[in-house]
DNA sequence: TGAAATGTTGGGGCG
DNA sequence: ACGCCCCAACATTTC
């Protein structure tokens, strides 16, 4: 270590110590300098939604003093980076400036401009990987082109270099001596005001890198090893519940693969459920890689012959399926999971999308747009590239005629009904045999659950058999259509 | 990482 | 005993 450098990290995906090669480069160089800037979401393509700012703020929190604890103090920045970053490396006497690449595309560009302005400064520059496993410029088709299919891309991923051993949080820091100015972080306003949304959120998440590690090991010992089938059940702690930490960076890719690895080697293990998952991190690598790439895929459907699609915009349906309120059980038990908890089973995710876009033929970017609000884990490349997956105009897309009948994945993947009960309380006494179908209870098991159809719990919005056939006529004439 | 319609088969009831 | 029908169970195809 050089006592004579200064380096200054810029925090950003990646709010950890352990397994942060920014901050491992700035540890090994010199006295460290990290600095979180808030620009108020105006340098990336969408700001961060609300869930995830609640996630943003106590996530610093817990930064700020794992960083004080350590003898270095975590700056905080409001404003633009282009003019902070300069400014603070002065103040500082900054000799190098370190981070992690974030993989917007708006932000790509920027910090490439960025990087040179600051070389022009005289100070050294190093942009660190850590957000993905494969750097999206690094995988390509033997033609050369860009994955646009998961399998190859998958076997491209599990052929390549292995990602390296995650690192050690580093063992000391050595922290700049003077006082250097930063704001309070409560004054940023990250919390959404809605009263009742930060409890809910509170009560099923802790937002710090601790934690993170304890549900990872939480996941590998009970859950891994039914990972396979567990997975599609809502009903049931099946899934990792990882993905709030590893879009926010307290844990990395690296150290998910390396902990899942190690725990192949043990007996019993090297299990299907364990590639399973490991498929499930690559797909957040290909969703990535593919927004990189096509980065108009942000607003505009990948297979542009979906652009011209009649989508309806129905504010009362809209309104219906954000609060859950669209008569379908399962639909509904997935979207008041959401707005509850920052959070939705992934297999419900599937089926509340196609819903919205199969059933209510609204367009994805309105789902996406709810779901970038309410998410903890909205993650830019998994959320744009998996609705644009549903709605059948992504790479590697569901096919257009694939529409998820909900009372049937209800029976399937909830069938004693134990998930619909939780998030859906007013039909928490109605017998499995109905629960996923109330309109077609008798009344008899109604009056005894204490429901009444249109008043306690509203009637379908849309018949399904009808829906469908509308969808895939209004589909099928798209792909006619040549012009 | 579907669902629904349609086709096929084989066992059992029954005249 | 036999053909006929019904229909569950499974397979195939179509959207």
């Amino acid at each position: 270590m050089d006592k004579k450098r200064t380096v200054l990290l810029w925090v950003r995906g990646d709010i950890r110590l352990a397994d942060n090669s920014a901050l491992t480069y700035a540890a090994e160089t010199g006295v460290v300098v990290p600095v979180y800037i808030w620009e108020d979401g105006k340098a990336e393509s969408l700001p961060p939604g609300g869930a995830a700012r609640w996630w943003l703020q106590q996530a610093l929190v817990d930064l700020q003093a794992q960083f004080h604890k350590r003898g270095c103090k975590l700056i905080l920045r409001r404003g633009d980076a282009a003019r902070i970053l300069p400014q603070l490396a002065k103040e500082c006497r900054a000799t190098d400036v370190a981070w992690g690449r974030v993989y917007d595309p708006e932000t790509v560009a920027r910090d490439e401009k960025l990087a040179a302005r600051l070389r022009r400064q005289k100070l050294d520059v190093s942009i660190h990987d850590g957000y993905l496993l494969f750097a999206p410029e690094t995988l390509r088709t033997k033609a050369g082109t860009v994955f646009k299919v998961f399998t190859p891309f998958s076997r491209a991923c599990l052929a390549a270099k292995p990602p390296s051993k995650p690192l050690p949080p580093p063992q000391d820091l050595r922290g700049f001596s003077q006082p250097i100015k930063s704001d309070i972080l409560k004054t940023w306003k990250l919390t959404p005001a809605k009263a009742q949304w930060p409890k809910g959120l509170a009560d099923d998440w802790e937002p710090t890198e601790q934690a993170a590690h304890e549900q990872l090991h939480e996941f590998i010992q009970h859950n891994l090893n039914a990972y396979k089938t567990g997975r599609d059940r809502p009903d049931r702690e099946g899934t990792s519940r990882l993905s709030p930490y590893l879009h926010h960076g307290l844990l990395s890719p690296r150290q998910i693969w390396h902990a899942i690895h190690q725990a192949m080697h043990k007996p019993g293990a090297g299990s299907p459920s364990a590639e399973r998952y490991i498929l499930e991190i690559l797909w957040r690598e290909f969703c990535n890689h593919l927004i990189v790439n096509f980065p108009t895929m942000l607003d505009k459907p990948l297979d542009r012959r979906f652009s011209k699609f009649p989508y309806r915009a129905s504010a009362k349906e809209l309104a219906a399926w954000q609060k859950g309120l669209t008569g379908y059980p399962i639909v509904d038990a997935g979207m008041r999971q959401l707005w509850n908890t920052g959070w939705m089973h992934n297999r419900v995710r599937m089926v509340v999308a196609s819903f919205l876009i199969k059933h209510l033929l609204h367009s994805w970017r309105e789902g996406m747009l709810w779901f970038w609000d309410t998410l903890v884990d909205a993650d830019l490349g998994n959320n744009t590239a998996n609705w644009q997956w549903v709605a059948g105009c992504g790479a590697d897309a569901a096919p257009y005629f694939r529409i998820f009948n909900p009372t049937l994945q209800g029976r399937k993947f909830d069938p004693d009904g134990t998930y619909v009960r939780m998030y859906v309380p007013e039909l928490a006494k109605l017998d499995a045999r109905y629960i996923h179908e109330p309109s077609k209870a008798p009344p008899d098991a109604l009056r005894k659950a204490g429901i009444t159809l249109g008043k306690t719990y509203p009637l379908p919005i849309v018949d399904h058999s009808a829906a469908r056939t509308r969808a895939l006529l209004g589909l099928k004439r798209m792909r006619a259509d040549k012009t």
